[in-house]
DNA sequence: ATGTTGACCGACT
DNA sequence: GAGTCGGCCAACA
């Protein structure tokens, strides 16, 4: 059996993420069922190829998971604010505003 | 099997 | 607001 079925349902929900928004571990964790966010933050450092928004997943403070000068914490800003999305102080994110509500 | 770590979360001080 | 702590549970040495 593969583990990395665990993964998809995981991929799929992020997938889901509209652009423009952004959605929390325990959020994406819930959606995808049986998960919890550790696992979701798993299956995202387990993610190589680009095929799934990951940029749009970000914690429940609304920061971003990564330390600050590391290159994928540069790389998620950048598509984040690709996609319109405005930082706060601190790099913070307001998801009561940019947050995924759910389908 | 045991111990440590982690792209987390919530409660608490 | 910041800092600490415990819980969570899969991955890894």
């Amino acid at each position: 059996m593969s583990p990395s079925l665990l993964y998809q349902r995981i991929y799929d929900v992020v997938r889901h993420i509209p652009r423009g928004r952004v959605a929390t571990y325990g959020q994406v964790a819930a959606y995808a069922g049986r998960c919890t966010p550790r696992q979701a933050g798993y299956a995202m450092a387990a993610l190589k190829n680009d095929d799934v928004p990951w940029h749009r997943v970000i914690n429940s403070r609304g920061r971003i998971s990564f330390p600050e000068n590391s290159r994928g914490a540069k790389e998620q800003k950048r598509l984040l604010e690709e996609e319109g999305i405005i930082f706060g102080p601190g790099g913070r994110i307001d998801l009561e505003h940019y947050g995924w509500k759910g389908t």
